[in-house]
Order: C-alpha cells, then structure tokens, then sequence
DNA sequence: TTGTATACATAAGATAGCGATGTATATTTG
DNA sequence: CAAATATACATCGCTATCTTATGTATACAA
C-alpha cells in the first residue's frame, strides 16, 4: 500500500469521477468499484467515505436516494446539475496538479 | 493553486528528488527552485520546508554542511549514502500511486 | 451456528502542510 | 541614505483529511 499522507485531496475527485462516469452509486459500492480497478492498491476506508459523502451531499454537490433490497438500505449517490461542474473542475485540478508535480518527480533509477 | 491538501506526502519526494539530481542545495534555494520549475504553482512554505530538513537529517537521509556567504549562514543539504536508496522507493511510489490515481481519473469534460 | 460479506455510521487519534511570527543579513531602489 | 525587498534560517498553533476502532444490522455460505 501507498503512504497514507498520498491520499490527501484525492478521494474526493476520485469518488465524485466515479458518479460522473457510472450515474448511480452507493458507498459501499464504491469502495468495491476502487478497490477492483485498482487492483487492490486502493481502498477507501469507511470512516473516511462516509463523510465525505455527507459533506458532498451537505455542499448540494451530490443528491441521496434511499432503497432497499429486502430490509437492507442503500443510499444511492448521484451528482446534481451543479455537482457536474464541481466535479470537472476538481478532476482536472487534479490532473493539473499530477502533470505540475512530475515536472518535478521523474523516476529515480 | 491547488488545493491545500494535494501536497500532503508529496514534498518530501520533490526535496528528495531535487537533491538526488542537483547533489546539494540549501533550503531557500530549494523553495526557488521548485517555484520555478512550476512556474510558480507550487510554492514550498518555510513551515512545511525546515521541518522536513530537519526530520530527513534526523532520520539520516540528509546530511548537512554550515557555510558562510559573508555573515549569512547557509545549510546545505545532501544525500547520504542510506538517503539514495531512500529517495529511489520514495519516488518510484508516487510515481506508481499517480499512475494508480490515474486508472479512476480520467479528464472530466 | 459461526464466520464472512454487505451496508450503513461516528468518534478519537495521527500527521503533514499552511499561516503567522520571529530573527537577522544583503541588496536594490527611490 | 533610508526604506523596501530579497535572502535565509526557525518554530508554533491551526486545520483538513485521512486511519483505526467501534458500533449496528441484515444476508449468505460453510
């Protein structure tokens, strides 16, 4: 696994690109969506999801939908229209800032 | 600029790595460089910079040399032995976890 | 029936970097 | 020449985001 301090800054592009690109999430869903196309490198843990996810809910950036399959709930996650623009804005911060830092780190051999 | 917290875990390798290919700076003229090279984007705080001299030399990674230009002093910085193999897994994982970051973060359009 | 997976949630603790502040010398500029 | 800016070091308090631990509860497999 990486560093712990890598992952600052970073789940909540990460999380917010995945709604982007798949619609409809829920939490749990998403921890095993990263985990998987990661490879296992990454997984988000609960306490740090979770609240994102009520603060991005909170912020207006993402809307919830409770269901229930049997007597277990969902919350399904989706971006509001203004969630869209927050997410472009931060995934490509992101990949500014990625370009911006390999200037600076190229491989040490 | 970026979002505060992007850097969380990425100074440390940039130090690192500037030292690996420039053999010895001191502190001030790493924080110059670093902006230059990012044209300015990143700007390394003299509250994030000295500490983390002071933990790489203390931890044995850095070793430093005290030299005078007239009456100002100046800590120059290198890699010790132990510091290159150091600065190697250090790089090479952020490398590997922007490359990771990279498989969920494709440009939002 | 026991363990694992699913699915939510929160609280305490760790930590890296920022902003502010401090000291002091050197250089540029009005 | 005085004032402002640049150089060069340093530390302290604050904050944001994450981890670890803990909690609740249902579903399913061994």
């Amino acid at each position: 696994m990486y560093s712990k301090e890598l992952l600052k800054g970073i789940l909540q592009p990460v999380i917010l690109n995945l709604l982007r690109e798949h619609g409809r999430m829920y939490g749990y869903e998403i921890t095993q969506r990263v985990k998987k196309l990661t490879e296992g490198k990454i997984e988000i843990t609960e306490g740090a999801l979770y609240p994102i996810l009520h603060k991005l809910e909170a912020d207006g950036v993402l809307e919830v939908e409770k269901e229930y399959t049997g007597k277990r709930v969902r919350k399904y996650y989706r971006l509001t229209d203004s969630g869209i623009v927050t997410v472009r804005e931060k995934v490509n911060e992101v990949n500014d800032f990625f370009a911006t830092i390999s200037l600076l780190l190229k491989p040490a051999y």
